[in-house]
DNA sequence: CTATGATTCAAACGATCGTTTGATTCATGA
DNA sequence: TCATGAATCAAACGATCGTTTGAATCATAG
């Protein structure tokens, strides 16, 4: 974790540093003092610029959950227009934009593996905290997963949707340490990499 | 986290609430104050029986893997003997020794969240530890694997049983938080989880 | 240039962390 | 019964935690 240069604002570094670190040590095992040393901040720029380390949390998650959750919506709009419509559209339309922003170049490969970390939490208020700012989207996507699995029940609906998610966040924050050959584009990889998932995820719901 | 009563040795109580709240709260997280004093021991008694945190949490994993993978292996090489054994028996004698064991009346429920931590947790030690200790168990798995599936490359596959393995183990991890119906006994619910997860693991591994 | 608010800084706060110590209690074989 | 090692205990160690403070520095509008 090398000092991070000047080119970005005090809370721009911190932030980018915070989800490194957060992703490598936990939210618990990363300290304030680490992350403010390694942005190349004082240690009270935290508490002076997001009021506690619990807030700072909830920042890591903010920044890259709402772009993130705004093209999950947007793709699931444009598929539900069209009526022929399959299972493994609306799953790409879950997939895809996390696969597109684990692989940019702003360095997003860390958050999707901070968001295995908290998926692996049961901490009572960061799940409170991502319930009650991104609940809508889970919901948008129950919505559209169970007109296409009419048979299944409310309830196992979903557990299914609780573990592909879980499932699907795993795979994915592991997929930012395989390293693609040198011979297949980036873009191709990709590509690759939301068929397999998609097709991993739409047989578990499918199944029975 | 009830005070533990004293039916068990102190060794044992202490393992026992460590494992509980390592899953809830982290390796980091749960501090050996909160530990020794949910399991009615004396705050030195974990450095004086298992020398250091450090240890207690290998000790942790010790405790339930040394069964776990005996268990694996065995069903493993019961399958080995088949000569039409399919991905399905050998993804079944990975996946139903673990559901097993989580749904059995010591508490192993707790333990499965433990190993999704560990999963999530990049942590050099932690990793160096399972892998000098039960690497042998997931080299006998990967090369029943690549019997099942000669067209993958070792790479591929290696990276596939990466992804399979932790998106089984946070599945698993989940399955406790599940309550079954009334009307579905506890034997019934842990074959039909088993053959969900195989069936959603198996699709993951034949892909493409 | 100066005044004012925003930002950064070194330093310290009390709390809690894992670990160690030395005395005390317990269990057990001689 | 008594001696000896194992086990438990209260207390404290230094280190590190998140947070707060008040002064120093910066940027900017008047």
């Amino acid at each position: 974790m090398r000092p991070q240069p000047p080119n970005f604002s005090t809370k721009e570094r911190i932030l980018g540093v915070a989800e490194t670190l957060f992703a490598r040590h936990g939210f618990a095992g990363a300290s304030l003092r680490q992350v403010t040393a390694a942005a190349n901040v004082n240690l009270a720029a935290v508490n002076y610029h997001f009021g506690s380390k619990e807030s700072l949390i909830e920042e890591v998650f903010r920044r890259r959950l709402d772009e993130l959750n705004r093209h999950r919506l947007a793709a699931l709009a444009a598929i539900e227009a069209n009526p022929s419509r399959t299972l493994d559209d609306v799953l790409d339309a879950f997939i895809r934009p996390a696969l597109e922003q684990s692989m940019d170049s702003t360095g997003g490969t860390a958050f999707v593996r901070v968001l295995a970390r908290a998926y692996a939490e049961h901490d009572e208020r960061l799940r409170k905290f991502l319930s009650d700012n991104y609940g809508h989207v889970l919901r948008e996507f129950a919505g559209a997963f169970s007109r296409l699995l009419p048979r299944l029940s409310k309830d196992e609906l979903y557990w299914r949707l609780d573990i592909v998610a879980g499932a699907l966040t795993y795979a994915m924050a592991d997929f930012g340490m395989i390293k693609r050959k040198n011979d297949v584009s980036e873009q191709s990889h990709r590509e690759q990499s939301a068929q397999h998932l998609v097709r991993f995820a739409a047989a578990g719901l499918r199944a029975e």
